[in-house]
DNA sequence: AATGATTAGTGTAAAAACAACACTTATTTG
DNA sequence: CAAATAAGTGTTGTTTTTACACTAATCATT
């Protein structure tokens, strides 16, 4: 019996992924959009897509998607749902599954994103977007700021050693929030997995500053995190 | 130019909807678990699942699978994920998107059921399922298990108007875990939209308990909950 | 009528977590 | 040597969470 065949009277359905690619720089973060120079809905902005290609899983088309559009690998991407409503894309029936990622906004193929026509915008700025795309956005959003105070997140954006001026910055934009300097190193401080290497930081202020670095043996996916 | 046009050289995946129907009883939660008698996988355990049709959405797709496993209509679903390895179906490339339901153990279609080679089995007891399905439901059960700490979850399970055993009963069985009984009822007198109806059930108590009831006006998206 | 069985209902106190808050220190620059 | 800058550091009050055990009402049994 040919394997092949038992589901072949079933319709099948494009595929596409959706990135919502999150840019993280002091400050706050931003999102890198698409000003669409092609159909469906030229002239609109919208999230970077693409399609899932034969002989490619879903997870790995994300990757491609934001390999092409930024240079980057290896980074981490987390699928947020699938969107499957019917007219969801006006033109032509496609299932996208959305992902995000959070990059580095200066770590980035500057050329790629122009030949796409791709910008970074602020997150508290952002034009409508096409389709379910808002919607996208907003939940990837929920789903890393979740994250973001159960697991330490985005650490690999900042230097391997850094201080905990960094760290926090780095929270106060994933989260768009002020965090108390003080509970905030309390806090840090009870985690062992985050170290002090002995070195000092001096470029960043006058005064220097400890750095500190995530230890991976002895992080674990149960090592306690909340901020 | 005809719209129709613009994916038609993308490639079309099958497009299939997996389904973790938990079923609620007193004492636990059990999972509706068929027995495959038929290819591929035949003899084996797995998730009750259904292509997507056209014209359908993804979400209507998870539905009109409950629906026709257990007679019930106009049930909360809530996706969980899409799970897109190439080779996650050895017999042939399909995505499949997860959602999960929680449904009263004892209010099904027990002939339809039958007619599926359903089976209740109790969460604790869980055979190995085919594919991917035994991460569909660990993913499954943390989404709900996360949900329920945050929003009312599963109180139309009980009867219109419950006594606080009833709920208490229903959150420990999402759970898994015994909860005290005196902070669990602080807890819920906190939440002014679950109110006492001033009726008494003597039917589950020699004493009698007071009656219970979520107001549907007075609970919105923003009410608190935490238990 | 009294006893036993069953489930409903109730409060307190200790511990832990969280939130608010301001000054001193080290260093560089002008 | 004064000014500027960012690093670093503890305490206190508040809120939240946890642990814990007895009384009340009713029915069934004898």
């Amino acid at each position: 019996m040919n394997t092949k065949s038992y589901y072949s009277s079933y319709p099948k359905f494009h595929m596409a992924v959706d990135c919502i690619i999150f840019g993280f720089e002091e400050g706050g973060l931003s999102l890198l959009l698409q000003k669409r120079n092609f159909e469906p809905a030229m002239g609109e902005w919208s999230l970077m897509g693409g399609f899932v290609e034969e002989g490619e899983s879903v997870d790995d088309a994300a990757r491609r998607v934001l390999t092409n559009l930024t240079g980057l690998k290896d980074i981490y991407m987390r699928q947020v749902k699938a969107y499957g409503e019917v007219e969801r894309d006006p033109g032509e029936r496609v299932i996208s599954a959305a992902y995000y990622a959070l990059i580095d906004i200066n770590k980035q193929d500057k050329e790629l994103i122009k030949a796409h026509n791709a910008f970074w915008v602020k997150l508290d700025e952002l034009p409508h977007l096409i389709f379910d795309h808002d919607q996208m956005v907003a939940d990837a959003l929920s789903v890393m700021r979740e994250k973001a105070l159960s697991k330490p997140t985005g650490i690999n954006l900042l230097p391997e050693e850094f201080t905990l001026t960094q760290l926090q910055s780095l929270y106060e934009a994933i989260l768009g929030e002020e965090i108390d300097k003080r509970n905030f190193r309390k806090r840090i401080a009870e985690m062992d997995y985050i170290e002090k290497t002995g070195h000092i930081d001096k470029l960043l202020s006058r005064r220097g500053a400890a750095l500190y670095r995530l230890n991976p043996e002895k992080y674990s996916k149960d090592s306690k995190f909340k901020i």
